[in-house]
DNA sequence: GCCGTTAGCCTGTATATACAGGTCGGTTGG
DNA sequence: CCAACCGACCTGTATATACAGGCTAACGGC
């Protein structure tokens, strides 16, 4: 025991280590919803880290929805883990064309500046860092339909601003240079102000569907997005792989 | 000093009295997003605890949206703080027990219905199959927070009507008899109609964030819901597993 | 005046230890 | 035979302590 100094050097955290072990074992199916994991002091004894250090990782994980946990029982993997690794990350381009419809981007701007605090916050960059800014106006048959301002992490995909965005997608771009290992959408209901409405052509008390996504190319952040959607005309799907495969109507809407 | 024992009795866990207290201050307005809260040791003082719990407090409101914290700064009151994960299927009312606030249902209207095309194509039966229904309003601190308008799929939970909503909630119950194996969630920006905004207590050009979602189990639609959200003050979460873990400030939303 | 060092505060992580209380199975006494 | 008790194991909470590394403001030398 090598007596309460720095644990592992410059490396991995023990509870990230730890949390790392578990999802691996869940994602490769060694663990099953409804098993028992190692309890607290199993995993003192397996990774040689103090209970306290464990117990951090498998509280997490019960907070992440992973594991349930119970006194005087243990802990167990929990029942509902669904596979919810897609939520139908699509191209939008690819939605009009299948309707149809022609499909233009009309890029309103584009260029270099200085991350101020939420945007390096949001790319895990330091504050003053250069990132890649551009926005783009989508449009459906020369009608606006998604309104899109993009932020892009240099270091992932220096070439972002030389791309042509009148044949390829911000997301078709990004998505070649570095696959998505992760994702992240926030979404919320809001009433664009006025530079967005311009862009989309809407009235004053229009809702607004805002979809905040990040994605991850391995440990990087490639970029953050906010995506404005009109909202009645727009919909987001986000369904477990097992889910249905036949678009039904929204109930309170007329067919 | 009183020596490490046991600090108050049965009472309330005193990382609980921190968080609490911290989510009051936010509550009643004396701590406004993007004010700096105390640091770990200004509540080692303040509470009479070791670091490792004011730590624990900090930490877990972080990780639930309501705090954000960087090393070397201090710890600051996050822009937003009310959040619910679409991917990680929570309860409404377990969300708000976490933030230290009460929960109420207030059951509207519930009994039998005939499904109508829409309904029937929903839960997958034929059109004019009996069906139960049921509108609620939740509350947080008895300001409505959400509107529940669900169909339930008979042959799966027969017993869904006598359920007493006061103690559990639909979605609590309907888990508990028929386990969810997949879901679908359709997100929409709405303008609320004036059932919904009478309901929610909302003024007439409040955006709404609208959820459609249907579980099933097995190979039968247990229920579908519509679910509204006040929009402004509510967000949706959706992350793949090994997303990140700590909240991030919108961007063009103010710090 | 400008720049670099430093001291002090902050969070992040980790350890060892302690006591509480829940759950379960086995042993013991009626 | 059954019930009551006890001990083993588990999580929950809390303490005191330690070292790391980020950040800032103040001080001092050039």
């Amino acid at each position: 025991m090598t007596k309460a100094v720095k644990p592992a050097a410059s490396e991995a955290r023990q509870y990230i280590r730890i949390k790392e072990q578990i999802l691996a074992e869940i994602a490769e199916g060694k663990l099953q919803p409804g098993d028992r994991v190692s309890s607290e002091s199993e995993l003192v004894a397996a990774f040689g880290v103090s209970r306290m250090t464990a117990n951090r990782a498998l509280r997490e994980l019960m907070f992440e929805g992973v594991l349930k946990r119970s006194a005087g029982i243990g802990t167990f993997v929990s029942p509902k883990h669904l596979d919810v690794d897609l939520l139908q990350i699509r191209n939008i381009a690819d939605e009009i064309l299948e309707r149809g419809h022609t499909h233009k981007a009309a890029v309103v701007q584009a260029g270099l500046m200085k991350a101020d605090a939420n945007v390096a916050d949001a790319l895990e960059l330091t504050l003053g860092a250069e990132v890649m800014h551009s926005l783009i106006v989508h449009l459906e048959n020369d009608q606006p339909i998604q309104v899109e301002e993009r932020y892009v992490n240099p270091l992932v995909a220096p070439d972002y601003l030389s791309t042509d965005f009148s044949s390829m997608t911000p997301n078709e771009y990004l998505t070649k240079v570095a696959p998505i290992t992760a994702f992240e959408h926030i979404v919320q209901a809001v009433k664009p102000d006025t530079t967005i409405r311009k862009y989309l052509g809407l009235k004053n008390d229009h809702p607004c569907l805002r979809v905040f996504r990040r994605t991850w190319s391995g440990e990087a952040v490639v970029t953050c997005a906010l995506l404005y959607y009109p909202g009645a005309q727009y919909r987001l799907e986000a369904r477990s792989t097992k889910g249905p495969s036949k678009p039904v109507a929204i109930l309170g809407e007329k067919q």
